[in-house]
DNA sequence: ATTATAAAGTGTAACAAGTACACAATTTTA
DNA sequence: TAAAATTGTGTACTTGTTACACTTTATAAT
């Protein structure tokens, strides 16, 4: 009995090695918007040769979880939030790129505002870093972070992503900064609220900023009806 | 020391079924251009249950190769070509996608000039098929096929990859009628003329078409050292 | 040889989109 | 009440995109 059991054991242990013997998990690039600034959301890895190193948050794909729910999982458990804007970005397999052995990871790109009221960040192994001043992070999430900022910047220059990194009451200055700090260019301010305003997506809440010290701006919401409506009217070659 | 070893078999064991029993596998979308329509390769499945239906050509990533090696492996064995252009496209893992079981799949977008010298289809389970007239897949191939269709049609707007789907020289009609097959639609010759040479990529090679039952055209090729050096310059946001 | 056919090769005007740029009005703070 | 900071607004210029027609050159058919 014992014998039969150590064989089945021996077999299941040949099928990690030779069959089976990839990992596969998903990391997450969590943006977020604060004080004029684009920031991701790291943290401390526990891993033995990444000690003290910061890292995507990531996890293991559960066999009975689909890709998508992996990263809503993840992003779930570290944030509290649960209606957020996600998309795969890019597969990462590198053979050494996991000092376990053969992990291959799916990098999803998050938007979250990050003064919702909903999100708590209790875990202070967890921190808000500025995109800027991202250097050595842990594995190869260098690679996965500046591949994911990329694929941001690419975006958000023909669909109003960006939108999700804002509260939902705006003013026209926030969003400008907001799209300066993730492109890093500084734009003309005429010119930026032209061709919004030309889109026709933003809608006037007929209120203004509070406790700023300077003349107040009107603040406005985004019609993502309108937005979806017109999207699937043009519905063929898209950006 | 028996005790020891079973207990490390058992924790073995529960990996496996908890967390490494997730197979993985690379799908390559292989297209090519030939008589004025965009064809993609398949090959008929084996599989019980899509027995008949046509398929991508794919395989298990090897727990000992990366992920774009697995691609060039499989572009190797079925074409015979070494250096095609390859991308990754997106990672598709639904529960339900594979009959076997758990497989996601890395779905890869790969262009190939279907009148190399070097590329034979030998086998007869293997065929290019007109994009339009692709219906039904086995397993989500439908899917994955329409993706990285899309991403095609958005890719050649701003790369100029359609290009490895021709021959080393080419006629501006060949490369008109290129892009009205990706982008299903008609161009207005003069301003695609003005807009490739106004890119000032394309280099007269001071050849003729021949066998054309009409006037023949100059033949052109692309200057792929040219593009990089400017590609770099850019170097910045791009699409 | 002559003619018909098929596509090559070429430029300009109209329109749309993007950029550069300056001043008066409003609110807060000192 | 003056200074600071930012809102709000329009126009001229430049660049890119689209629409559009005729002459030339080679082949194929008669």
């Amino acid at each position: 009995m014992l014998k039969n059991k150590i064989k089945t054991l021996l077999t299941i242990q040949s099928e990690v090695e030779s069959i089976n013997s990839i990992a596969l998990s998903v990391d997450c690039v969590i943006f977020g918007f604060d004080d004029n600034k684009l920031k991701v959301l790291l943290i401390r890895s526990d891993i033995k040769n990444f000690k003290g190193k910061w890292s995507l948050l990531g996890d293991l794909v559960r066999p009975d979880e689909g890709l998508d729910d992996s990263a809503y999982r993840i992003l779930k458990q570290r944030t509290g939030l649960n209606d957020v804007y996600l998309e795969q970005v890019q597969t990462f397999g590198d053979l050494k790129r996991h000092p376990a052995g053969r992990v291959i990871t799916i990098a999803y790109c998050s938007l979250i505002n990050i003064q919702h009221h909903k999100l708590n960040i209790l875990d202070n192994e967890l921190h808000w870093h500025d995109v800027n001043t991202i250097t050595e992070l842990a594995f190869d999430h260098s690679k996965i972070f500046k591949t994911c900022l990329e694929q941001l910047k690419r975006r958000v220059q023909k669909h109003p992503l960006a939108l999700k990194l804002l509260p939902n009451k705006f003013s026209l200055r926030e969003l400008q900064l907001l799209y300066e700090a993730i492109l890093s260019l500084k734009l003309d301010r005429r010119n930026f609220r032209k061709k919004f305003f030309a889109m026709d997506f933003l809608v006037d809440v007929d209120e203004i900023e509070k406790d700023v010290p300077h003349r107040p701006g009107k603040l406005y919401k985004f019609d993502y009806t309108k937005y979806e409506r017109k999207k699937k009217r043009w519905s063929g070659i898209d950006f």
